[in-house]
DNA sequence: GTTTTTTATATGTCTAGTCATATACTTGTG
DNA sequence: CACAAGTATATGACTAGACATATAAAAAAC
């Protein structure tokens, strides 16, 4: 449901194309946030157009392809609102990395390390995406007053200090993995653990 | 394909059926990690056995349901261990909370901070129960070893640590809130926003 | 004494999301 | 001059995951 009520949002602060979405919306100021695949964004506005949330319109254009412009109803902005008033769930942590590591106790101290050096270099290019980001701020889809400003800029410094911690933590796990892991019991010679 | 690696792991700790796995490997002991449906452990199951990865046998029980215990196979062993060198990606933060605060500037100040109240509430539980596993520790799929006891730590420390940094950055949004957000700009009139 | 919980496996259906590919014209790069 | 990249929309096919439901019997709770 949220793609379907990002996009909602976004149409509401100014009418645009499914491309304008996929890469100025979603690919430009959010994807910190979520990413969205285009197939997506055009089946999702297929269902939205279907519910009465948008309408469309198609605009010609000399040499390049017409574009289908969609325009946020009353109906959608009722829907809107309604969805930002509504609590959302924590979303799950399922992150595949750190189920890597927990079930990483076959491999050795140095592989192990590798592991974490590799997550470290991640985080550390996803720091700096985000600080490029806050630096040369991307212009929110053509509707940028001062509220909306403060809000993005909030999830900006959410996503960097969470990345910040997720630096801080490798490290200590790269420290503590130099001193050196406990040792792994010996394998069960086969079949029988039960 | 996590799912299926972290099955992988966690039989390489000793045989146990689909209800153990889900039961006491995803719901107790990585729960804070990764969640498992019910229904896709068994079918991951049963796809993992048509990949030769695992084997399976009956196991009659009187007053309860039969068990079907699976046990890895060396294919499987071979499979796991290929995984866990395996670089992995870092996963996309996807965060339906920060898209609908980065959406929310028709929103009151009060009603934002609202949102924020709840998602520290949420944080903030998560955060006891992630101590609270920390202090009472599950037993990791009857495989206790001292060196996956300490990579498993390093995990519930990485889900604290980002549970802590959560509560700060939220607590921070809230002083901010409470400060007054810069006001709304008046809403376009209707359509020609382009 | 009835209901709920626990143990145990399995299927059907649905949604969300990913990946690939098709079309078509223009502009910029090598 | 050829080729890649940008603009623009759309469909087909697939995977992962979520939710519901079925069966079945014992044990525990009310």
């Amino acid at each position: 449901m949220t793609l379907e009520h990002a996009i909602l949002g976004f149409l509401d602060r100014g009418s645009m194309t499914g491309y304008d979405l996929k890469t100025r919306c979603f690919d430009e100021a959010v994807g910190h946030l979520w990413t969205a695949d285009q197939a997506q964004v055009y089946r999702t506005l297929g269902r939205l157009s279907d519910q009465g949330f948008v309408r469309s319109r198609i605009v010609a254009q000399r040499g390049k392809p017409d574009r289908r412009v969609f325009t946020i109803t009353t109906k959608g902005r009722a829907e809107l609102t309604a969805w930002l008033r509504r609590p959302i769930d924590l979303s799950p942590v399922r992150d595949p990395l750190l189920v890597q590591l927990s079930l990483a106790a076959q491999l050795g101290d140095h592989e192990v390390l590798a592991l974490l050096e590799r997550a470290r270099d991640g985080y550390q290019a996803r720091l700096d995406t985000l600080r490029a980001a806050q630096a040369d701020r991307p212009s929110l889809a053509d509707a940028p007053d001062a509220r909306s400003e403060a809000l993005y800029d909030m999830t900006l410094v959410a996503a960097m200090s969470a990345a910040r911690t997720a630096i801080d933590w490798v490290d200590d796990c790269i420290e503590k993995v130099g001193r050196g892991l406990p040792p792994a019991a010996p394998r069960a010679t086969s079949e029988g653990v039960a």
